[in-house]
DNA sequence: ACACAGTATTGA
DNA sequence: CAATACTGTGTG
């Protein structure tokens, strides 16, 4: 008998014998080329006209379910990735090796399950209405728009309630798996038997264990996890939800890339359940789809009275604000001298890491770069290092001028680490700690956690990683040093991602622990209206605003985009092979060609990189022009960014 | 992707 | 002329 079968990897389906009859989704062995894959088998097929290799042995006897053959084919068509390669997602890794008895992790992650008796799921009126709306036409996807503290997660337990009591599982994904995150608390609190915690902690067999379990039990789970876990082997799936959809932890980088919300939407479509996103500032793209589909529901009512913050805008410009310290105004050094008085707690966010970006020369200009990446190397004044961000290089500060060998090499511009130090000159007394991702692996943001709750921290100091999710009750400030960081840079969502961080960073205090709470907003442009939506936490504001430029200007939602890139080994040939590719492009109707593009990292060890942006109404039109290029440019859909 | 073959490039 | 870098092709 003959079977289409897809291995793992970057190619398609390939035909393969078995003296045995196979189930499509059965996981099984095969042979490509020298190499030894796992592979998904697709369906039962004629025998070719060429001869073909046998599948050397079947690793699972129960396929996986039929809506994920169905996912990696929609893969192929709406990201044009290779079967092999959202086959991959899919798999385990390492499902062919074969492991040790693994008993004793088995009742780490099989828990008895017998459900206890859950307590009533208190809704309010509001809530009650959302979750009527939320179950009527199942298929579609349904944003869930609600405010901090409005009270999403009571409605997805309801939800999930429901689901359980139908024999259905859930799929709750989460941005990322903190283990104290409250969303996974309180589910924990009511459904602790039912849940499969799914998180980047678990080992290769650990995963191969609760890979196996699912897809051998029938019983209705509930799944937690970050994206990958919408690809667990469920049979019976009755409800996804995706929490805080907007995150940009949603999209998936590196190949196969993926948005985790199109791919639900997907999924969710095929078995006829409902899919929930629930956030308090959606995409721009998924609030338009919601309100274009009339599927949009909205919780404004906060459940419980939570005080807001007083909120501070701060003129950079205006210096005298600056009369203490270059980087703090006074107003800010104020509230936090009276945090310390009364032992609360300050945050201060600032999106880049290290001391100082910049390494130049004062005599003739030459600016230190990273030898691979020729990105300039950010100064790490502690150890004093010279560190690239991208490729983690590390060298030491250099006295004289590689250029011009002189003395005096200066730096400029600042990081985490430099305003950390400018804060224990300013308050030697108090206890700081910077959180970035410069912090080792094992003091994750969940070993400091408990520290910081406590309050035996009184500054944290941090990147956007603190902006998510933290519920300090001991939080009375948030600074963050220059808001504006991120509104100038030339691309379409810049300032969308700007209204998110001020968002969230805002939604960091004001919940409800402490009455008097401050947000301090430095920023070179107080008046720009992403900075004013934010502070009025005005969300359909700062939509209607976003979405008739989008419009005027031709970006998502209202086209489509592909990035496309070529490396080759002169800038010469580079810009060679792209005005050539643009010439041709141009001549297709209703598509709009950008110019020739040097990357953001233009140079890199394999030659230089130059790309082509191209948009269109239509994504048939849009897939087709990208399927006739040369397989040499690397495609990407739908970028969530063009830098 | 990866392995492999076939071809161009370098260097004493 | 061999060792080595680059380029292209097929994988069932």
């Amino acid at each position: 008998m003959f079977y289409e079968v897809v291995p793992v990897g970057k190619i398609g389906k390939l035909i393969y014998f078995s003296d045995d009859s196979l189930l499509p989704g059965q996981i099984v062995l095969v042979t490509l080329g020298k190499r030894t894959l796992p592979a998904i088998v697709f369906k039962k097929v004629a025998q070719p006209s060429f001869e073909c290799k046998k599948i050397l042995q079947v690793l699972y006897s129960k396929p996986i379910p039929t809506h994920l053959l169905k996912t990696i084919e929609f893969f192929n068509k709406y990201y044009l990735t290779s079967s092999g390669a959202a086959a991959s997602l899919i798999l385990p890794k390492g499902v062919e090796k074969h492991r040790r008895k693994t008993e004793h992790l088995f009742g780490k992650i099989n828990k008895s399950s017998k459900d206890s008796l859950t307590p009533p799921i208190p809704l309010n009126p509001h809530q009650k209405n959302a979750l009527i709306a939320l179950q009527e036409a199942p298929g579609a996807t349904k944003l869930l728009h609600g405010v901090t503290g409005s009270g999403k997660t009571n409605i997805y337990l309801k939800m999930a309630e429901n689901a359980l009591k139908q024999q259905k599982s859930i799929i709750v994904l989460v941005p990322e798996i903190a283990l104290t995150s409250q969303l996974i608390q309180v589910f924990n609190q009511f459904f602790k038997d039912s849940i499969t915690l799914i998180h980047s902690k678990q080992t290769e067999a650990e995963r191969h264990i609760i890979f196996n379990s699912l897809l051998e039990s029938d019983s209705p789970k509930i799944i937690i996890g970050p994206r990958s876990a919408l690809f667990a082997p469920l049979n019976n799936i009755g409800l996804i939800i995706i929490d805080e959809e907007h995150d940009y932890a949603y999209y998936q980088e590196n190949s196969p890339r993926y948005s985790t919300v199109r791919i639900a939407s997907f999924i969710a479509k095929t078995l006829n359940i409902p899919l929930i996103l629930g956030s308090a500032t959606p995409t721009i793209e998924d609030y338009y789809l919601a309100k274009q589909h009339n599927s949009l529901i909205t919780l404004n009512q906060k459940a419980k009275s939570a005080k807001k913050p007083i909120i501070n805008v701060i003129d950079l410009k205006n210096r005298d604000n600056f009369t203490r310290n270059h980087y703090f105004s006074n107003s800010l050094l104020e509230s936090i001298s009276d945090n310390l008085k009364n032992h609360q707690q300050t945050l201060i966010f600032h999106n880049r890491r290290g001391s100082s970006p910049l390494t130049i020369c004062e005599h003739c200009g030459t600016e230190i770069v990273c030898p691979n990446c020729f990105l300039p190397l950010t100064l790490h004044a502690d150890q004093y290092e010279l560190v690239c961000h991208t490729c983690n290089h590390h060298e030491k500060v250099p006295t004289n001028c590689p250029n011009c060998h002189q003395i005096g090499m200066i730096h400029k511009g600042f990081g985490t680490k430099l305003l950390e130090t400018e804060l224990k000159k300013l308050f030697p007394q108090a206890k700081i700690a910077r959180f970035d991702a410069d912090n080792k692996k094992t003091e994750s943001l969940e070993a400091i956690y408990d520290v910081v709750k406590d309050g035996k921290i009184d500054i944290l100091v941090g990147t956007q990683t603190l902006a998510k999710g933290l519920d300090l009750p001991k939080l009375a400030t948030v600074g963050i040093v220059q808001a504006d960081a991120g509104l100038s840079l030339p691309d379409y969502s810049a300032e969308e991602r700007t209204f998110q961080l001020l968002t969230q960073v805002i939604g960091r205090v004001g919940r409800g622990h402490i009455t008097n709470t401050n947000v301090f907003i430095q920023t070179y442009r107080p008046e720009h209206q992403i900075i004013k939506y934010a502070v009025e936490e005005n969300y359909l504001e700062f939509y209607n605003y976003i979405i008739s430029e989008r419009k005027k200007s031709g970006f998502p939602p209202f086209r489509f985009i592909a990035k496309l890139e070529i490396t080759l080994k002169t800038e010469s040939l580079a810009l060679k092979k792209v005005r050539s590719t643009i010439a041709e492009l141009t001549k297709t109707q209703n598509l709009v060609v950008s110019p020739p593009i040097p990357t953001f990292h233009e140079r890199t060890i394999h030659g230089y990189t130059w790309q082509i942006i191209i948009r269109a109404k239509s994504r048939t039109a849009l897939l087709k022009t990208c399927q006739n290029l040369d397989p040499n440019f690397k495609i990407i859909l739908d970028p969530p960014s063009l830098l």
